[in-house]
RNA sequence: GCCGCUGUAGCGUAGUGGUAGCGCACAUCCUUGGUAAGGAUGGGGUCGUGGGUCCGAUUCCCACCAGCGGCACCA
């Protein structure tokens, strides 16, 4: 006999090699018959399988997010059985649940997206049929004899490549199918229900590696019920409407060319948006004692090629030869620091030192990485350069930690997730500074009650770093800010400071960008806020609309008032009705509109209609101006008046 | 870069082996209307680019360019 402990305290005697499914009828027929897997002592389990251990159990339904993954991982399997019985060459390899769903790679076949249908059906009667899902356990050596007879190759290698230490392995059989995989599945082909649906097919490399074959993906979501399967689609249906590329063409903010993918051709608006956010960040940074530079776009190769950015990355670099010279357009900001920083003597009573630069950066990034305004080829960091002592670099890299979070509770950016990036395998500098280094990153986060997860061998090859990465409408994570320590650099430029004693010393140089790249940041906003932007960062505040073209003078007197005042204002004179312009400014997601007819202009007042609200609110044109200015502050900055 | 898909006016789209429509936008005129589309008329397209097949290609084939979805990459 063995004692489980259920979650709620209670104990239960039951005999050694009792299934989940007979403890769970012990408690309630119901609950055996929705129970999904168990959990005896934090390990997952099919219902099935014996229990011969005693401990904390609990079962696993719909309700645990657990069971939701356990669904996915066994839509899975059917997708692939399904697929192989359609596509005689299809060679399964893996399926794993994702955010959001589930796929499966399979070589020898390409699918399209027209034929996802027809593989649906075909897992419809997989379901239909309601195949018992049985586990069971395999000598190491004899399943990798028996997918070997069965061609599935890639299964082979997956048993092959398993620690030594493994000797038997676990297999799953639902019908005819047998797919090795060490579950916990659905007890029943019939419990993944109808609630499933095949997505988008897509291209992915065997081991996620470029230099092995292309598999084909298929990807697909379930859910236990049809209501929240299509209460996801309608969710991704409004993100869609959410995305930048289609809110930038609508807002007359941005286009592109072919002439230079990747590369922005910004209109009016989105400039403004662009300069507004510069201007921001000048004053939130001028506010803790940085400076601003600027250095060279076009810097001969020799400095490249100190800098080790030549070694690690002349395919993504943009060049030039001129008088058998070579040239390459900067890719980081960083030399161009170090060589303002280096230009003179600094004593150590000088540091810190916190030099910033608007810096555009040209990097060739692969056709296919290349996404709107969230990956562009020439983009404009808020980059600064740190130059500190080691004994400041707890407190520096805190202060810089504390600043990026303002900012982003300022653009009501709150959904972060920090990555420490570790050591990369090749890489430059001793085992000794990246200790250092990592240590320092890691430690400035706990220390200020965040949290991070570690992105194991992602640093760059001169340093670790902090990654501060948000999503975009549909979900997918972008890096926004971002936080590098380095000792490299400062070596390879032979950078010094003066210290007490007179001697030279290196500093540590910290690598920091809060929007990281102005682009993808405006990209990420236009996202989060779905183009209804703040009224402080608004590239048009204020719209003047006259009812009719009698109104036209006071309107322009209304617009030349607004724009002393510092407004970013336009008037619309056209011969069209009030109702057409309200339509249009608002569709164009302008903050304020302001009504003025008769009643406006005899009284000097405006009617405001505020983006969103359908009240209207009549003020006097002067307290409007004194609205105005106060709403067109910047968040976090300091007005003197 | 890899695999698949797409490319028709500024934007959104229909369509076809016999050189193209529609809506919005734009222009002109009528209308002067108080909170999400008033009306009429009109202009605008080498159907992504270059080759090929064909009597004839925007349509079929090939290559290239660009975009989209993933993968790989991301200092």
């Amino acid at each position: 006999m063995i004692e489980l402990v259920l979650p709620d305290g209670a104990k239960m005697s039951v005999e050694s090699g009792i299934k989940g499914v007979e403890v769970a009828s012990k408690i309630s027929e119901g609950l055996a018959k929705c129970a999904v897997a168990v959990k005896v002592n934090d390990t997952l389990m099919d219902v099935t399988t014996p229990i011969t251990t005693g401990g904390t159990f609990s079962i696993i339904t719909s309700k645990n997010p657990e069971g939701l993954e356990i669904l996915r991982h066994t839509a899975a399997h059917v997708l692939a059985e399904a697929v192989e019985a359609l596509y005689p060459s299809a060679k399964a390899t893996i399926g794993p649940v994702i955010e959001n769903g589930f796929y499966y790679d399979f070589a020898g076949i390409i699918i399209k997206e027209e034929e996802l249908p027809k593989i649906e059906a075909k897992m419809a009667e997989i379901v239909a049929a309601d195949y018992p899902i049985e586990r069971k356990m395999m000598a190491r050596d004899e399943a990798e004899k028996f997918f070997a007879e069965r061609g599935e190759p890639y299964k082979v290698e997956i048993i092959r490549d398993m620690p030594g230490d493994v000797k038997e392995v676990s297999v799953y059989t639902q019908g005819d199918y047998v797919e090795l995989c060490r579950g916990p599945h659905l007890p029943r082909t019939g419990m993944l229900g109808k609630a499933f649906k095949l997505t988008k097919v897509s291209a992915a490399y065997w081991r996620g590696d470029a230099t092995k074959e292309s598999l084909q993906r298929v990807y697909g979501t379930a859910f236990f019920n049809e209501k929240e399967l299509k209460a996801y689609f309608t969710m991704l249906e409004e993100a869609e409407r959410r995305d930048h590329r289609k809110l930038g063409k609508e807002m007359d903010l941005y286009h592109f060319e072919e002439y230079a993918p990747g590369d922005v051709f910004w209109h009016p608006r989105g400039w403004t948006l662009f300069q507004t956010l510069i201007d921001y960040m000048r004053k939130r940074q001028k506010a803790v004692g940085y400076v601003e530079i600027n250095t060279p776009q076009l810097m001969n190769r020799v400095l490249w090629e100190t800098s080790g950015h030549w070694d690690w990355y002349q395919e993504n670099m943009f060049t030039t030869t001129v008088e058998e010279k070579a040239f390459a357009l900067k890719p980081m900001n960083c030399p161009g620091g170090v060589l303002v920083f280096k230009h003179g003597l600094t004593s150590y009573r000088d540091l810190p030192q916190y030099i910033g630069e608007f810096g555009r950066v040209h990097r060739y990034e692969a056709s296919g990485a290349i996404h709107g305004l969230l990956r562009v080829r020439a983009f404009t960091q808020d980059d600064a350069h740190i130059f500190c002592t080691p004994e400041q670099l707890h407190d520096e890299l805190q202060k810089v930690v504390k600043l990026m979070v303002s900012i982003y509770e300022d653009f009501g950016m709150t959904d972060m997730t920090i990555k420490l990036s570790t050591r990369p395998a090749e890489r430059i500098g001793s085992d000794e500074i990246w200790d250092f280094l990592e240590k320092g990153l890691a430690e400035a986060i706990t220390d200020l009650g965040y949290t991070y997860e570690i992105n194991e061998g992602d640093g760059a090859f001169y340093g670790p770093k902090l990654d501060f990465k948000f999503r975009d409408a549909i979900g997918r994570e972008w890096q926004l800010g971002t936080l590098q320590a380095d000792l490299n650099l400062p070596e390879r430029f032979d950078v010094n400071y003066i210290g007490e004693d007179g001697q030279k010393h290196r500093p540590i140089m910290l690598h920091r960008a809060l929007f990281g790249s102005l682009e993808r940041f405006t990209g990420v906003f236009i996202e989060n806020t779905a183009g209804r932007f703040p009224f402080w960062l608004a590239p048009v505040q204020v719209m003047v609309a006259p009812v009719t073209n009698d109104q036209d003078e006071y309107a322009k007197k209304v617009l030349k008032r607004l724009q002393r005042a510092g407004i970013r204002v336009e008037a619309d004179l056209r011969n069209e009705k009030i109702s057409y312009k309200i339509r249009e400014h608002s569709l164009k997601k302008i903050p304020v509109i302001a009504v003025v007819g008769k009643n406006e202009a005899a009284e000097e007042t405006l009617t405001l209609r505020r983006l969103g609200e359908e009240k209207q609110i009549v003020m006097k044109l002067e307290d409007a101006v004194k609205q105005f200015k106060l709403d067109a502050r910047y968040p976090s900055v300091e007005y003197d008046d």
